[in-house]
DNA sequence: CAGTACACCGTACTACGTACAGAGTAATTC
DNA sequence: GAATTACTCTGTACGTAGTACGGTGTACTG
């Protein structure tokens, strides 16, 4: 059973940068190869680790069982990628690469901004592990790259200074990679405990009962009652997903439709 | 570099939820103890964990050195705690009680709710570790439940549903983790390369513009130079947390001050 | 006093990332 | 053509993690 663990944030990227972006953006080696001709390439390998995660999780995603899938033995990886580390950067910067962009030019800010967070959702809907590697440095890859720039041009002409447009981004980005987060970490709960949360309910309620002094916790008693109600109606991850985007963009609304400047200023949404 | 957690695969009943319950409110062993006095308990084992992830992060949390702090031998640990998930557990539980908790009845609910916001903000200065662990299934202990009432009743009387109300805390509290998970992962990666930002960005420099077409990304060359120049000026966390925060006050107020029905709803504050 | 439940400990198993040294191969150099 | 050299691939092994298992001695119950 494995009940709250740390949050498994891979990736240290102890290697050298300037190797790692070389790798991100393929750079082609310098001098000509000289010994045995390579059996695999980097795309090869990324391709299943990505495939490793996206069946059963980051934490299938060893260098063992990648060598296995590709009929080498595990240090022959290194060959290919510095660490594992960076094998985890590229997945992400592949990922990115491969996301869907929707065109929005011309559309109301929110519609743009919503376009966004959804395709970030989708992102992390087909990759779930995709929101539990650290972004603390990112891959500034190919990938990364066309992300920033899209997402940033639904921001563009709205009449926010660079810095706001950076901020919200990050901001409307935050609220999607934490609610993927949850919605993985639920996952790997429910796995790992073989118990979904209506079994985890059930054998927690009579200690509850028991040690639960009834009147201390009144507000807390009413409101988590409703609240488990609605989550049992399968209810929950959806509505916390709507509930958050429109708060987000009500947010932004208060920024964006304050300044003066732009046609594509539109009224606020519902 | 950071170790998962083996999933059990047989043995499905080992991590007993009513038990985790039970050590969390500190239920007191039924039938006498028989054998040899226990020359530790409980508390003393979450709090030398505690103090290690305090002073050198989760991942310094060990059966293993927790074991060799109190002077005993790691199996032994096993007499006090099923395992390393309930002894997380327990630490979070443990930080959550001993949260301060502001009593801000009667005020305006940007205050009450940025009150809340900002004592989750000092947990997690105070123990970053507590943002890294998984919420997935919370702790359902004397902390938490303190923390939900506490923070709850700074939702209370607004006009809201139970649901919305849960439903916002939520919103609130994800912000307010994610902001300090972003922190964490930036501490973690720091410490992980032994880099600081200015040094890996000089290390990268070079590499990019040999291999970034320049002109492919205007918007995002744009921007991310002047978000780039504004962190570089000490500003970034303190100013996505101050940015993200008025956001998420001004996106509850759109569904606040919206509800007629409580003298405690005041105009947006700023 | 015998029996027994329990605390504590030593050993060992599995799984991980990867360091290191060796073997074989193909391009380069003479 | 032969020697050199750079490179790929491999086998073994180290250190760290959580924790299963079985043994030993203790202090209470009958």
């Amino acid at each position: 059973m494995r009940q709250n663990v740390p949050v498994p944030l891979d990736r240290s990227s102890a290697g050298d940068p300037a190797r790692t972006l070389e790798l991100l953006w393929r750079v082609p080696a310098g001098t000509p190869r000289r010994g045995p001709r390579k059996r695999l390439d980097i795309d090869a390998v990324v391709a299943v680790a990505i495939g490793l995660a996206d069946a059963d999780g980051l934490d299938a995603v060893t260098m063992r069982r990648v060598a296995q899938r590709l009929g080498v033995v595990p240090m022959t990886l290194y060959t290919y990628v510095p660490g594992k580390a960076e094998l985890l950067d590229l997945m992400l910067d592949t990922a990115y690469l491969r996301m869907s962009r929707t065109d929005t030019a011309g559309r109301p800010w929110r519609d743009r901004l919503t376009a966004v967070a959804e395709e970030n959702r989708a992102l992390f809907e087909a990759h779930p592990w995709a929101a539990t590697i650290s972004t603390g440095r990112p891959p500034l890859g190919p990938g990364m790259m066309a992300k920033y720039e899209h997402e940033l041009s639904a921001l563009d002409g709205l009449g926010l200074h660079d810095v706001e447009m950076d901020a919200a981004l990050t901001f409307l980005l935050t609220f999607v990679q934490a609610n993927a987060r949850s919605a993985a970490e639920a996952r790997q709960v429910r796995q790992d405990s073989a118990m979904d949360d209506e079994q985890w309910w059930a054998a927690n309620a009579p200690v509850l009962d028991r040690v639960l002094d009834p009147g201390a916790y009144p507000t807390a008693a009413r409101v988590g009652s409703a609240a488990g109600a609605a989550q049992r109606a399968a209810y929950s991850p959806e509505h916390a997903w709507e509930f958050g985007l429109r708060r987000v963009l009500d947010g932004l609304a208060a920024l964006i439709d304050g300044r003066a400047g732009s046609v594509e200023t539109g009224p606020g949404a519902r």
